[in-house]
DNA sequence: ACTCTGTTGAACTCATGGGTTCAATTTAGC
DNA sequence: GCTAAATTGAACCCATGAGTTCAACAGAGT
């Protein structure tokens, strides 16, 4: 063994394996040799590669996130080009976004996220910032160029984007029991075209707003 | 000692401490020598009166969203005798509201909640069920009545009072970090007032409306 | 073949903390 | 004051799990 690749495939089977195992047991009752389990490898090479299980949460918690960010900014692609229906348009980032959101993996980092946020205040750093930050501020920026070609009125983009953001996630969280319940695949889409609909009444430009559409 | 009445303070103290013990802890970490120490009291009398440390945790997760749920159901008052301004009632509501949401305890108690909903699956009945639910319920009631009587054009108030939430708590929540940071009162009601904008464009009636408001 | 580095499993140390026991003490009600 | 129930503090038992040690082992480069 020893080569450098193998090590870096030990590294991230480690990490991925803490991941699983703190989503699925929560930082304190997770144990190490379960996580060296979990990652097909033995206890001390988790410590020859991290250090605590405090760094190894960090680094799993973070490896994660990076992850969980990347998936998101990529949904928000059909906003770049947008066709001749916005309302399509936004139909379609709002079931992506929200499918992403009730992900395993995404559930489980948030859950992750609130439970030791006491214990790990650094950690909120490294998961928020490049988190909904940065796909609030990525969705903002659609928005200004939306609005700029006329095609929507969000004069304000940041707030037109957390808006969006929250009557996307907000019906989904208390829906799913905060990621406990499954949802279905039609209730998904009704959510995101009801969230659609709301966020046009406010922010669609004059044709598009359409004050009483199809319901 | 002996007599109900101090049974029932030692258990209320008990109860009162478990949580702010458990919110400072959270539930793993939380030793149950401490928690007696803050309610005043010696360990073998926490145990006297709940039989373990998990049902310790569920009835004081169980008290924590009653107080919780009182309070907020309190202040949709000023929609139930809603003055001519619907807009000024409105925005009171969803500054106390969302001032509730921002609460410690409120913060907390989401926190375990979040935390240990994987170890104790049942507690999600008795809180959640009894907790934004019946919250969403006892608004979307104020809003069919306000619908009724032509104030508002909430076809479906259901839906209409999961966005009002929605758009109220969610910017709360990015923009709290988690409740991690403190918010000052000018952004708390700045968050109201936008909520309020967005929800009177998709759900007020013709004349309330307003598409193109002061700012 | 030799070596160096990383891996392995097993055993070990040690601290933490849940839950119990018990004798001493308090307190309420009579 | 007497009794019975509740409280208390301290000590105790025991399981769990973090982190370490070590001898044996595997593989890559020379």
């Amino acid at each position: 063994m020893a080569t450098a690749r193998g090590r870096i495939d030990k590294r991230q089977a480690i990490l991925d394996g803490a991941f699983t195992v703190f989503a699925r047991q929560g930082y304190a009752q997770a144990c190490v040799q379960e996580i060296a389990n979990e990652a097909g490898v033995a206890k001390p090479t988790v410590y020859n590669h991290l250090t605590d299980k405090a760094t190894l949460f960090r680094h799993a918690m973070q490896a994660a996130a990076r992850s969980v960010l990347e998936q998101r900014l990529a949904a928000l692609q059909p906003l770049t080009e947008p066709g001749p229906d916005l309302r399509a348009g936004l139909e379609e980032v709002g079931a992506r976004l929200i499918r992403l959101h009730a992900d395993d993996r995404s559930c489980a980092l948030r859950r992750l996220l609130y439970a030791e946020i006491t214990h790990f205040p650094d950690i909120l750093g490294l998961v928020v910032e490049s988190g909904p930050q940065r796909l609030s501020q990525a969705l903002a920026d659609r928005l200004a160029r939306l609005t700029l070609a006329g095609r929507l009125n969000a004069t304000d983009p940041d707030q037109a984007a957390e808006h969006f953001l929250a009557l996307l996630i907000g019906p989904l969280e208390t829906r799913s029991q905060m990621g406990t319940r499954q949802i279905g695949d039609a209730e998904l889409d009704e959510i995101a075209r009801a969230a659609v609909r709301t966020f046009l009444h406010a922010f669609g430009a004059e044709g598009v707003s359409g004050r009483h559409p199809a319901g």
